[in-house]
DNA sequence: ACCGTTCGTCGAAGCGCTTCGACACAGGCG
DNA sequence: CGCCTGTGTCGAAGCGCTTCGACGAACGGT
């Protein structure tokens, strides 16, 4: 009935339209809606009844006028080359995710916009707050963070963190505790398989701090080791690994981070006379599903994308709310032994 | 002068700012800006000059308020397991890009929201359109899309798609177009190694249209044609290589249909026996990066993600301009010959 | 010289919502 | 019994922008 006749195509329902039909005053539909002032049980029931019946959704431009709060934050993710896409899609995944729990969507903002990109979202009011991934030591965006009204959170460690707030995983200690397992185990020498050469040299974070991790820990058990990056692809990995073992024959630790290069690396060794672990231990820094479904199954550090891709957004929120958050989090690096690391062969009965 | 005394904190010039310092009226602001009246040169200049001056960006709520344009459309992702990651991500880029240059933003909402989540965007007017990915054979959200107010653009093919905007590349033709290349080099026996199971399982158009491209080809070529799905893992590769070459061990040529799959066949092929192409063709499906980066280098029929993203977009701006767009637009597929096909051994002289 | 156009600009009325102050009413207190 | 304090509700004033109708000025045709 009321849409057959008048309105000849069904235009969404205002708050006006709701509050004319439970008989109440605009403000008091708002009240219920947002929980800010007290509302009579009766009243609320009537009101709510009314939504439903109506299918009433409040209009995001009007409200995000009417309060100041556009209920979205950006998300800006680095959509280029030499990327741990499936990283990144889980970043993704869970900052949706949480940031529908406090009730925010997600607006999608490429970091090839570059810094012009987050401006343009934070000036015109489209987000209320900023998340930015893939951030590198000396990021262009990290200064018009920090001038920004709206409230940002790095996921990633920046060179100067001052007045930021950044989520990552403590990739300097996971270096360092890839190395202390396999120098526990009696390894002599290590070599980590990095990033490829393009990451290391834009500065990204992440891959500079596991190999400062790697160096200093290398230097702190007495071992040796060697650090070199690594592109993605299966022949790049064979060749790298082939260049390798014959310039370190004695290599009998690998630590490897770049999951694109975990499959080849596994595939790799056994054609090169090394099984794994008996002649080479490897020890990987990735996702854990990686690690898991590799064969055999690694030893490894994960990256807990979901777990940082939640706190960042919790922190954001929490930022939004006006609370003090801390300026730098970095959470605690875990190593899961699995089959793919031993004591190394020569030294095997020797160790105990 | 203005932001000195009696505003402590420079806030956001609005219109009014703008049109004030310009000394113009309001309307006179917005007209210049959206260009839907003529206004004289001198003033013109002198309002982008204030503009310029004062930083102003214009409020993004209060413009889609007015408008009743929000100038963001919404790119609902599939962010769940046995997804092609990297293709994904290349549509996702595409998108963002595309959009931008139609001086939209990106709404980035989880296919695991379901259909909620497209309702709750689309009844809020937070976007104007939408852009389904991942769509499935049987999808809950077509019907939604038919009823929602506002237009939708599918990638990927539904099996009902009347009344819909589609857009993705002709699965079918490419699967045919596999077979062809195969079969005119002398193969008699092919096989398809397509997607996870549960991507079949699940009803997902492309895979289900590829294998019956292969299937009718093969008959329309008189050749004998297997197809299993396979699972992402190298170790599952192998596995179903190793049993699918057991049990036909006359299968000289391999179409291969995931992305993830590539380079494990490529690798397992050797130890079982089977170079590549001299004793078996491997034609891939997949992102042209993927096969050119390969060793050999894959004949493919690649799979244009970015095309295909682009185009997407193109047609939803289409919809939102209350164009008439056409209901599905199929992509030809182009199989690209490089190093990994070949004509069988055993009829390589025979042939020519 | 007059009228009809076109051009450039202005003012005002919303768009749909939040929020502030006001107010009516009901109890509890002294 | 009057006063004060909460409760629950309402009305109205914006939030910053777009857009419609109006209007003065400049201009060409007759």
């Amino acid at each position: 009935m009321s849409g057959s006749r008048g309105r000849p195509s069904p235009e969404q329902p205002t708050i006006a339209d709701v509050a004319r039909h439970a008989g109440v005053a605009v403000s008091t539909v708002s009240y219920v809606l947002s929980g800010k002032r007290a509302i009579s049980e009766v009243t609320r029931n009537r009101v709510l009844a009314s939504i439903r019946l109506l299918g009433y959704h409040p209009h995001a431009g009007a409200r995000a006028l009417a309060s100041r709060r556009a209920n979205v934050i950006a998300l800006v993710l680095p959509l280029r080359a030499g990327m741990q896409v499936p990283v990144v899609m889980q970043f993704a995944m869970a900052v949706v995710t949480t940031a529908r729990r406090f009730d925010h969507d997600v607006l999608l903002v490429t970091s090839d916009e570059g810094p012009a990109g987050l401006r343009r979202v934070a000036a015109t009011a489209l987000v209320d707050g900023v998340l930015v991934m893939d951030v590198e030591l000396d990021d262009a965006r990290v200064p018009l963070l920090r001038e920004l009204a709206r409230p940002g959170v790095l996921i990633g460690l920046p060179a100067d963190a001052t007045g930021l707030t950044c989520v990552d995983l403590d990739f300097h200690r996971a270096g360092w505790a890839c190395v202390a397992h396999l120098a526990g185990l009696g390894h002599r020498r290590v070599a980590l398989l990095g990033a490829p050469a393009a990451v290391y040299d834009r500065g990204t974070g992440f891959a500079h701090r596991t190999r400062a991790g790697v160096v200093e820990a290398a230097a702190g058990h007495g071992v040796d080791a060697v650090t070199l990056p690594c592109e993605e692809s299966a022949v790049a990995v064979r060749r790298t690994l082939t260049d390798l073992l014959e310039r370190h024959p004695d290599v009998s630790g690998l630590i490897v981070q770049n999951e694109a290069a975990v499959d080849p690396v596994l595939a790799t060794l056994p054609t090169l006379g090394r099984r794994v672990p008996r002649d080479v231990s490897v020890v990987a820094v990735c996702p854990d599903r990686f690690a898991e479904q590799a064969h055999p199954m690694l030893t490894a550090v994960p990256v807990p994308a979901e777990e940082i891709g939640t706190r960042a957004v919790s922190l954001l929120m929490g930022k939004l709310d006006g609370e003090a958050v801390p300026e730098v989090t970095l959470l605690p690096p875990r190593l899961t032994v699995r089959d793919s690391t031993a004591a190394p062969a020569a030294t095997a009965k020797a160790d105990r």
